[in-house]
DNA sequence: CCACTTTTTTAGACATATCTAAATTTTATT
DNA sequence: AATAAAATTTAGATATGTCTAAAAAAGTGG
């Protein structure tokens, strides 16, 4: 069972994530959840028990897939209920936050499917941020596909745009799900193949996989 | 501030109200939630600090005004979720309790009143339990005026049929309101006014007032 | 490379909400 | 009215999530 509290932080470790390349800090998690770095240190011990983030002491934390397919699905409620609120009761689009704050914490995935469907599946929320997909795919407006970067150019992948499973159960082996930092090392002209880094340890990837990652360019 | 838990017992000490004339005890409450006695005990404790109970060791429980009009607003909070979750997201009425238990804690007076007002303010849940209006009535189908009811019978009141401050003001002296308990004593002749007992203590109230309490029959 | 600053963690409290087991009060029975 | 049974409360524990203050580790600059 996962705490309302411990949905709040892996929520702010996603979005602090997806802000720069370097793991999330204590005091920046502090900051962001408006709590004491004591508390936080606290809550991280029982995130990793939980297995929802990779974290060592002292030095930072980052989301385990677990952590992130549920962060993903977190900010997926909290979206489409903003989109219904201001869609559906009228609500004005600054003073829906707060409201979905509340709203995103709703356990029933059943219900979270048929808000979807109600609201015809809108792919943005009235702050034009794109909706998660029930899969945990945050749709992404700026991410390029990972064969169009630069050598050096550093990144989060955003989606995938090859739905079969051999290709996906690949992304898990070389340890890339959403939210996955990768940086590119080298180009290989030969074949157009790339060495890549994810997270900290080093990969070569074909084109044919390189052109199937949406990525979003970081710093 | 009211937590989640509170709510919960209230809206509990609310629902074993309507079904009896009686006290609300101790162990009634732990099997309405699915707890302990002692857990009961200790949270009577709280909810009377908080002025939300009428509250004496071993004595039982009733609401006070604060609490009734607390838990009426869980109800109706309820009541409009369910209609939502039936109508709009096609639920099946069976399966809306659970979702609607954790909807119902919502805390945003706005959400409420714009969902009413989407629903095109409906009187009925699914279950065909009445709505309690924002105002803290549960309107009330088999709910008779008090000048109706014979002697002896026993009543909660379940609302007014007039909206008079004076009217509002003296029913207040009285300790009437939503949820009280009312025994007709004596119908007197004359001028078809009224010995009533409310809890527990004998009041004498004329037929003008009288009819317009709504009264619902209980034992 | 050593001292200073910043960051992070630990230690020890506190509040909420729960439990089991024991004590107390009320109620029912003989 | 005494005693047994039932209901209720208290005592003492536990788990979660928070805090302040102190200790420990990491980072920084002369």
């Amino acid at each position: 069972m996962i705490t309302l509290s411990e949905e709040n932080y892996i929520k702010a470790i996603l979005t602090l994530s997806l802000k720069s390349l370097e793991k999330v800090s204590t005091n920046s998690i502090a900051s962001e959840i408006g709590t004491t770095a004591a508390s936080v240190s606290d809550m991280l011990k029982k995130l990793l028990e939980k297995k929802l983030i990779n974290y060592e002491k002292y030095k930072g934390v980052s989301l385990t897939n677990k952590g992130r397919v549920l962060a993903t699905t977190i900010i997926r409620k909290h979206r489409l209920w903003e989109t219904f609120l201001v869609d559906c009761l009228n609500f004005d689009w600054s003073e829906v936050h707060i409201v979905a704050e509340q709203l995103e914490h709703i356990q029933s995935e059943k219900l979270i499917d048929k808000l979807d469907k109600f609201l015809e599946y809108p792919e943005f929320d009235p702050h034009g941020e794109p909706i998660p997909t029930k899969e945990g795919i945050i749709p992404n407006s700026n991410a390029i596909p990972l064969n169009k970067l630069n050598t050096f150019t550093k990144g989060l992948v955003m989606g995938v745009t090859l739905d079969e499973k051999k290709f996906l159960h690949y992304l898990t082996k070389l340890n890339i799900s959403i939210g996955t930092k990768i940086t590119i090392e080298e180009k290989i002209d030969f074949d157009n193949s790339l060495n890549i880094k994810i997270n900290d340890s080093f990969h070569h990837v074909s084109s044919n996989v390189a052109k199937h990652l949406l990525i979003k360019i970081i710093k």
